[in-house]
DNA sequence: CTAATAGTGTCTCTGAGACACTATTTG
DNA sequence: CAAATAGTGTCTCAGAGACACTATTAG
């Protein structure tokens, strides 16, 4: 880029920080993962280092600040607003990462969500980038089934349609529930034990199956 | 973010800059705005200015490097290798803009796209934001009717559906085609002269029309 | 008239969504 | 047995896609 332009030491240079959005799901509610902050709660996060990644920072801020390890996220955006924060001039590229609430330590903070948004206010501008982390991640739960492994490597039908329900935040039948994601998943012989009435088969994803276009639709109705 | 993290001043900082791929069609190509560099032919850009937001600075980009002003842009990613850009630690917010040709001077370079990929080599990492433009543009038009104005404002539904093929790089039959984007569009009495036939009738974008999840599944096909 | 292009009636087939039925467990 | 949950046969209706027909111009 920028070719020709001034050198690269004219100008100040902003820092730069990524911030992350860990969304999890406990008692059929989704959850963010929060961390305090001087001005409240606010997402983990972390400067990023000279020579380092983005992707790299955030793995960092999540170990360091939230105790979390091995998990994928995804660019969400960069927030750029000069003002977003009052020490100085800092771009924050928001991630998004979802993972199952037994993975996290018993120590970590959670707020609750109603939809997209937080049910408490969020520190900086952090409350946006859930916001912009929960369509992301509806995005990617309609192309895969459970793409980030919020439940296990298998799960009866109806423990997957709770986490659709709660992810998208609206009911599905269950039988045109089944319909969409029937040819994504692969039915192991073994069943659940739910304790009432006919025992669930279990399922596990099917490797590299892509949901239909019809399901993603159909997520949203 | 960061909260109780190291002061703002402790960290040396990279370079942000912004590259816009600026994409156009020519002739029945589509094609990306390029401008001359010391490692070859790049994507227009700019670094940022204290202060300045990334939009403001891909606005000055176009302005500066390529005479083109008033237009539209988004984010498409942030590119952060650290070794991406042999003068130092830079990294790079990657925008999509989409022009029609009679906006560009005439004194502008283009380079022709082969589907997603450029027919030439870029400089840096500019043949992977070209692609990851492509693929946005292709989904912001799969949601609206020609949301960037490359047809004026009427247009016949030949004309749009040629323009639909150049962007998907494949063939769409006429009638589908036609019924899948009715509902988006509003007949003007007008009707063009072409030459041979009967006269196409001028549509224009039906405003707020937003394509059905269909129409998007069908450009894919 | 023919040639050329625009636009549409309509058929078929797929598949989403809904209803209700069957299947398999516990008590 | 009843109750509860799992899973499916099947009906209906909407609509995508294709074919062919009609419509309107130029020459």
């Amino acid at each position: 880029m920028t070719a020709g332009e001034s050198s690269l030491t004219d100008y100040p240079r902003p820092s730069v920080a990524v911030d992350v959005a860990v969304l999890t799901v406990r008692r059929d509610a989704l959850c963010v993962v929060v961390v305090p902050s001087p001005r409240g709660r606010a997402l983990p996060g972390a400067f990023l280092h000279p020579g380092e990644r983005l992707a790299d920072a955030a793995h960092r801020a999540l170990t360091t600040k939230a105790g979390i390890t091995e998990l994928e996220f995804h660019q969400i955006g960069m927030f750029d607003d000069p003002n977003r924060d009052e020490r100085g001039w800092v771009l924050s590229m928001a991630h998004s990462s979802v993972v199952p609430l037994t993975r996290l330590g018993a120590a970590v903070d959670l707020v609750e969500l109603n939809g997209t948004a937080t049910t408490e206010p969020l520190a900086f501008d952090h409350e946006a980038m859930v916001t912009s982390a929960v369509e992301d991640v509806r995005q990617r739960y309609g192309r895969a089934v459970d793409p980030s492994l919020l439940l296990g490597p298998t799960f009866t039908l109806l423990e997957l349609r709770r986490l659709y329900e709660v992810l998208y935040d609206k009911p599905f039948p269950k039988d045109t529930f089944r319909r969409h994601v029937a040819d994504a998943v692969v039915g192991t012989g073994a069943t659940s034990t739910t304790g009432g009435g006919r025992p669930a088969e279990l399922y596990r994803r099917q490797s590299g199956a892509v949901l239909p276009e019809a399901a993603s639709a159909f997520f949203r109705s």
